[in-house]
DNA sequence: ACCTGAACACCGTTCAAGT
DNA sequence: ACCTGAACACCGTTCAAGT
């Protein structure tokens, strides 16, 4: 381990994507306590500041990981499959697209879209998808939204302990208790987490009260 | 404005409470990163050292922070109204409780539950509406914690700016903006925003997969 | 018991100096 | 152009000293 001496080295050590790519490493391997620009400057072995010659700084970082996990999201299914199918498919990729990296979910909700981004030909697919099947226009991004907020939740609570609903022993929630018992003792198989069962729940009562409405909207035009 | 000399006061000028209330409301006027120890330390005119004879840190304070935002939580409905109904308030209140507290929202879905606590009461009165009204206890929590991914998902994108999926003026993303022009152009009056559209038609969706399924349930027993 | 004040081990970011 | 090294303005937390 011999440290690089001062000035310009004679081949750049650093460039953008090695930035990002490591940033999202960290992010996996430490979470976002483990992930500051002087963790990613010590993982690269240079000193913090030379990552400003290629990043503007943290939430430039930021950005450019939200399109790398952007890019893990299948949205094949809008061009083979009915739109039920297609968000079906969607919306577990998504998930786990998301969940494969805790922290940047609560981040990416918060953080505005950039234009022309790989992000938004994600949203391009799965409008396309939607309105080729005859959804209106007007409640297109509705519907994505709210499906991506369920998702999203879903994702953070897929990352959290799986005792994290655990109400102890507690008297005074007789209810609670019982409801957290039966479903410990319904799980089909012991490597069956809770979080996968809730999010079948709750994405297929999403889709079968969607599927209603688009009858409804079939219906009255 | 007088500088407070060493020493022990004769009367204490701080306690538990007061450190809570006070870091919650800078929480709400300044966000996540106006409310640090030292912020809070700073608004009670103390030093920071002082708010650590009352609570052990900032996670304590956190877990303290939970608790005051749960307690607006309207679980009013599980006693007078159905258990549709009954949903439909306690998910409004839940979104704008937290919504009203934007930088709590990603802390909650990860923190672990504290046995014994006001939050624990509100999951209680939740589980009894349900219980009571004929929904089997296993798939009591699944159902809730569904709803509350949607819930905590929809309170980002209530915090998070209006045109935060604006895809600008993206020539490769045609479907995306004709969604996004068409949204915007169908609200009902001016002051309606679209995250209040996203999140009735997601809740309703849901709502309405729920009720197929609780028939369901009834018919296979 | 409950505050101050000083200290410690951290952050992200800027910028002159070096090659 | 692209790195180092020093500096700046921040964090949260600990602890002896003071009343």
């Amino acid at each position: 381990m011999e440290a690089r001496k001062s000035g310009r080295p004679r081949v750049a050590v650093l460039s953008r994507d090695l930035i990002l790519e490591t940033a999202l490493k960290l992010l996996d391997e430490r979470g976002e306590q483990g992930a500051g620009i002087r963790d990613i400057a010590r993982a690269l072995e240079v000193r913090p500041s030379a990552l400003y010659n290629h990043v503007s700084g943290q939430d430039d970082i930021i950005a450019g990981i939200r399109e790398l996990v952007s890019d893990r999201i299948d949205v094949s299914g809008f061009d083979t499959l009915n739109w039920v199918e297609a968000l079906r498919r969607w919306a577990w990729s998504y998930r786990s697209a998301f969940a494969a990296h805790p922290p940047t979910i609560a981040i990416m909700v918060v953080t505005p879209l950039a234009s022309q981004s790989r992000t938004s030909q994600m949203y391009e697919a799965v409008c396309r998808g939607l309105i080729g099947a005859g959804w209106p226009e007007r409640v297109v991004l509705s519907l994505i939204v709210s499906l991506e907020c369920f998702i999203l939740g879903a994702a953070l609570d897929h990352v959290a302990p799986d005792n994290m609903m655990d109400p102890g022993d507690d008297p005074s929630a007789p209810h609670f208790v019982a409801a957290y018992d039966a479903l410990a003792s319904s799980l089909p198989s012991p490597d069956t987490r809770p979080t996968d069962t809730m999010f079948e729940m709750g994405l297929e009562a999403m889709l079968a009260g969607l599927t209603a409405t688009f009858q409804q909207l079939k219906g009255d035009s």
